[in-house]
DNA sequence: CTGAAAGCGCTTACAG
DNA sequence: CTGAAAGCGCTTACAG
């Protein structure tokens, strides 16, 4: 592979000269450049961007790592859209996106800082907030540009991130079941582990509280965002007769498919006797019968402001202020959910 | 950030013995070890991977090049399932994924060569082939390990690549569809300029040969993949009255949830009147009523064979023989499909 | 506008 | 087992 010296030898020029010609900054005279161009083509030259990034200590390059392990990870629309975001904010500003593995929750904080240590990347974007691991403290610590996907804990004020309005959106699904009649509503909420479990959960205790409701315990369970779990809860909350819920809120459309399930396999009729709403807008919510109500997630532009926020902060040469942006969620309302029962 | 000549002052040894203390290959002193080791720790060293790639010209990193642009790409199963796949294979090798975006189907082949030629990765897996770019033509050229997930044109015959046995499969579940009595039945394809396109037609055709029985150009449709598609092209039949399909076979599960829809919107009772399969055993498939039977297509195992193949050509000093690899399908039934009416 | 030189941070034959 | 040197292929202040 021809090397910025064949080039310049062809050309009749000083390597330093070529290098001018394909950075595209430096006045170089018109005639020279043709010079170059041609020895270039000639050759197939195309400059080695791992030289160059070693050079310039920069490499267009950000990262985000994924835990592979969990085949569930990419049944969800989070996947996806995550990556869609990052690659439709990174192609314009000529950055690729680098995806690393991880074998654990653990080992994703791992991963990070081998990426971003080892100068693979210039900064990442890190999309599972988990409250068990300190990555942002570490992540801080390191003084390497990073931009978080959901809030961190709250005593990091001074850290970029973007998120959805959990709390809020949460809140007004609530309010709106409670406005539909609803008195008794479940709480299907992910991971507890997972920092937006809280934030939902607060909003889900903030509308009852606000309508004067009371909420019971046992109508709030963690079904771990898979489909299994969603059945559950509804199989922990029946017995409890009278005082089963008539509403589920659930924190993504996996979920709300268990609860619809297992409400059909009760002969419980959704939505006449009891409402169910997801998270998400995930594909299988229009397909699934009755079509799920629920909460759209702008993920891919959650991530796209993400990658633009880092880009930014690549490309500064200061360190800049931080910057907090929440995207609002939008109720998607199908056919799962409704007035409660006479 | 320290650098190897950085531990090496401290551990007062010469910064090639750091590096060999960290590539782990020569065998140096447990003591001098030790030297390196905790002065390395307390600078909180960690070797440059861009340096060594310069160096060592390997970047251990497999890409990928994406058509970003197309928001439908994110919403198939495809996407998801060939990351997954990637990333189990290249994880425990030690290896990255670098995702590149591309504007258009043409920029697939730009982005592509602008990765490889710069050096940015050590190899790539092309994901879709098109009839209309001579991709593969121009990896040959180029000399650099690549493997292609689906079967490249006819003429080259030397190139490796991985791919589920789409003709084979969609012939057997066509002929699955006679052995139930049906003898009028639709292909929907997907895109005509995808190379499985004209695979998945040929099993049609052959299959139909096979039993006998002939086709009516007007059973066979193009859907583009999109739910959409799949809608238009029972819309298109079923003015055929008498000569419509009993079946339809789509290539895809979005194609057959929106054909679903469409029986469904003209009091057409699946599988009691027609029946329809899908293709990928997408999330959706179980989700739709009544449940899709679906051809399952391997993907992240294509993906992960794909990447194993794709590094052991990088690893290897020589060129490797070409190896092809053809993993099967699985027909999945569920509740779309049953004998013909009586 | 162009050249010569030093440097980015590693690796690895070559000696000893 | 360890050191000194050259090299991977660029970029960029410094001169002129």
């Amino acid at each position: 592979m021809a090397t910025i010296r064949d080039v310049a030898a062809q050309a009749g020029v000083n390597p330093s000269t070529v290098s001018r010609v394909f950075s595209g900054k430096a006045k170089i005279s018109e005639q020279t450049q043709q010079r170059v161009m041609s020895a270039a083509e000639a050759l197939g030259f195309q400059p080695n961007a791992i030289a160059r990034s070693l050079s310039v200590r920069r490499t267009n390059t950000i990262a985000v790592v994924v835990p592979h392990i969990y085949d569930g990870y990419f049944d969800d629309s989070f996947f996806p859209q995550i990556m869609r975001g990052l690659l439709q904010a990174a192609y314009p500003l000529d950055y690729r996106v680098l995806v690393g593995g991880s074998d654990s929750h653990a080992d994703v904080i791992t991963q990070t800082f081998q990426i971003l240590r080892s100068h693979q990347a210039d900064g990442i974007v890190v999309a599972s907030s988990r409250l068990d691991v300190d990555t942002v403290g570490a992540l801080v610590a390191q003084g390497v540009p990073f931009v978080l996907i959901g809030k961190p804990p709250a005593h990091y004020a001074d850290v970029t991130w973007v998120d959805a309005d959990n709390e809020v959106c949460t809140a007004n699904v609530v309010t709106h079941l409670i406005h539909q009649g609803h008195r008794r509503i479940a709480f299907v909420g992910g991971d507890p582990a997972v920092a937006v479990t809280g934030e939902r959960f607060r909003g889900y205790q903030r509308a009852m509280a606000g309508a004067g409701l009371s909420y019971c315990e046992r109508w709030v369970d963690y079904g771990y965002f898979a489909e299994a779990g969603g059945y559950k809860a509804v199989e922990r909350m029946l017995p409890l007769g009278a005082d089963a819920p008539t509403a589920y809120y659930a924190a993504n459309d996996l979920m709300a498919v268990g609860i619809l399930r297992a409400l059909r396999d009760h002969q419980i009729a959704v939505p006449q006797q009891v409402s169910v709403i997801g998270t998400n807008d995930s594909a299988e919510a229009t397909h699934v019968v009755p079509a799920l109500t629920t909460l759209r997630v702008p993920y891919a532009d959650m991530a796209a402001t993400a990658a633009t926020l880092l880009i930014d902060m690549i490309l500064a040469d200061e360190p800049l202020p931080p910057v907090q942006e929440v995207l609002p969620c939008t109720l998607i309302e199908r056919h799962s959910s409704g007035p409660v029962a006479a």
